[in-house]
DNA sequence: TTGTACGCGTTATCAT
DNA sequence: ATGATAACGCGTACAA
């Protein structure tokens, strides 16, 4: 009485066995009128089956996990959406978290889902530490990551070419005219943080350009708006190439504050090309990496997986790809 | 072999009972020596405890489900963050889900979660139907409601005075010396649509003003940026209340490409006060409804219900608040 | 301290 | 067509 009804008083109600009552709403073979029977005591009693006990049973959920760092960047979002649609095929509930970038509430994330209550789980982690992978690979159900790994490890995994998202963004920016180049990078204890500045100092150590990194704490807006407050004080570059989007645009809006004209007294670029970019004014260039893609085919590898749990690990990739727009405009131009 | 191991091999690979394992496992008294044994095999064996079995058992699975129409608005990602730190007490993971303006997959979710897979529910709709209603009164765990509904239904809801919301906005706007004040509205299918409609409407009439209402089809950036043109074909008013602040700020991305001059041709505000707001050049104008706060008080009412199931249903409310920034700024001003 | 046995709520097999 | 019953994996009285 005090808890919620379970089938054995619907049976009972109905004065049929479990059986039956199972067999109706699974819509098996029964007699019309026991169904009817069945379903009335189902709406008396407000029955609805135990979705804990069934998963046992069965074996499955019907759910799909999906842990990202910080749902609050707008990237993680469109990564999202792409993951919902590679999903659609599959009628199963997608269940986000967005875990910060401590490790340890990842690992309980992972360890909470992948105990049977989803039956796959897709992770964009920054933080990539020997022990969440270790974590990973222990995982009792099919996991896709997206993001660069040894590919030793045996994951199915979703990477991008940041090193060439940065080429993109350097050599758009020396192309209009730009010679010191500065970058905005992101956390030091991120796996896109050092990739990507990595490639920055490669990239300046090819041009001949002195290289110059100002680490922000976080890839987020207010960072960036620090980070620019240090650039200044360092001195302005002609160019600041930005880890990402969202330092980019806090970056934009301390420059503006500051009285900085951008494009004509500092060029600036973004990574990842969330849909603020377009909207800001100035209208930030940025490198699209494809998350929408990355979600999708994250998607694809988890289906592909839950099929067959036993073919070789495979790695999808998505190309960087340049958009330009008014913030890195030549500074002759309009 | 085959599947995960269960608790039974772990048992066998240590030469104890099941019982034992699980004493050790969850950490009640047991003898050194074996509890090193269990450990031993547990590390061996890889093993996992099944957190559908031990959900089934217990009869609660650490769970609690937050849903949402979209989170790609930031003001749900703000919101969530409330949730979660009001949560922060309980050791419970966080499970979001964007389950879009689609009645039939919110439905879905709800089902789906609080089937025991969840011990406590958050929702957030845009849309309430008759339905929805009826499915969240038969839920049978404990759910709070973030938006306003008919008292008699009995929910825990959290709610925020949007009528006061538009009304400080309007008021403001006034204030700033606008006479022709037109409204870019939200979905008429959506609750928050609706009544910050008709409280514009009742705003235009108590100062006598002619309303006009320019419906988005959605509360995003693309809808606003539309909006806008259509406002124009329709001649410009002096400034525009947008029913949030994407819209909002697709109205100022619009109105840039256009070439019409905000604050100075057309002043405009937004609600939400996301904080692309803040970085946005020129900086919205908005009404904070306290996002992050009402995410915290659902999620207190969440926790306090958890404890007593049978308390009266409570109502927290949140009071807006005017957030003057520069899309509003007098004519004469700078 | 440890083991046996039961029950959580469901589905599926095997009788009838 | 329907009923009795055995799992699924776990935690925990109760017995030893």
């Amino acid at each position: 009485m005090s808890g919620r009804p379970t089938i054995v008083e619907v049976a009972a109600h109905a004065g049929v066995s479990i059986a039956t009552v199972s067999r109706v709403l699974n819509g098996k073979q029964t007699r019309p009128e026991t169904a009817q029977r069945v379903r009335d005591a189902v709406g008396v009693l407000g029955y609805v089956p135990d979705g804990v006990g069934r998963a046992l049973k069965l074996g499955r959920a019907l759910h799909v996990a999906f842990a990202v760092d910080d749902l609050a960047n707008p990237v993680y979002t469109q990564m999202m959406a792409g993951v919902e649609d590679g999903l659609a095929s599959r009628k199963a509930n997608l269940l986000v978290s967005s875990t910060g970038h401590k490790e340890e509430q990842l690992l309980e994330f992972v360890a909470g889902m992948s105990d049977g209550h989803a039956d796959g789980l897709i992770i964009s982690p920054l933080v990539r530490t020997p022990a969440l992978i270790a974590a990973l690979q222990r995982v009792p159900v099919p996991v896709v990551l997206i993001g660069r790994v040894d590919p030793e490890i045996g994951l199915d995994t979703v990477t991008t070419d940041s090193q060439r998202g940065i080429d993109l963004a350097f050599d758009h920016l020396l192309s209009t005219g730009r010679r010191t180049i500065a970058m905005v990078g992101g956390p030091v204890g991120t796996a896109p943080g050092r990739s990507r500045r990595d490639a920055y100092l490669r990239a300046c150590a090819r041009h001949e350009i002195e290289p110059r990194v100002v680490p922000a704490r976080a890839f987020n807006v207010s960072a960036g708006e620090k980070a620019f407050a240090r650039l200044r004080r360092g001195g302005l570059p002609q160019a600041v190439l930005a880890a990402n989007d969202t330092l980019a645009l806090g970056i934009l809006r301390a420059a503006l504050t500051a009285g900085v004209k951008v494009p004509h007294d500092l060029a600036v670029t973004g990574i990842d090309d969330i849909e603020f970019a377009r909207v800001f004014s100035p209208a930030l260039t940025t490198v699209s990496l494809g998350a929408g893609r990355r979600g999708r085919l994250a998607a694809g590898l988890l289906l592909s997986r839950m099929q067959d749990r036993t073919r070789p690990p495979k790695v999808a990739t998505v190309a960087p790809r340049l958009v330009i727009r008014e913030s890195t405009a030549p500074r002759g131009g309009r």
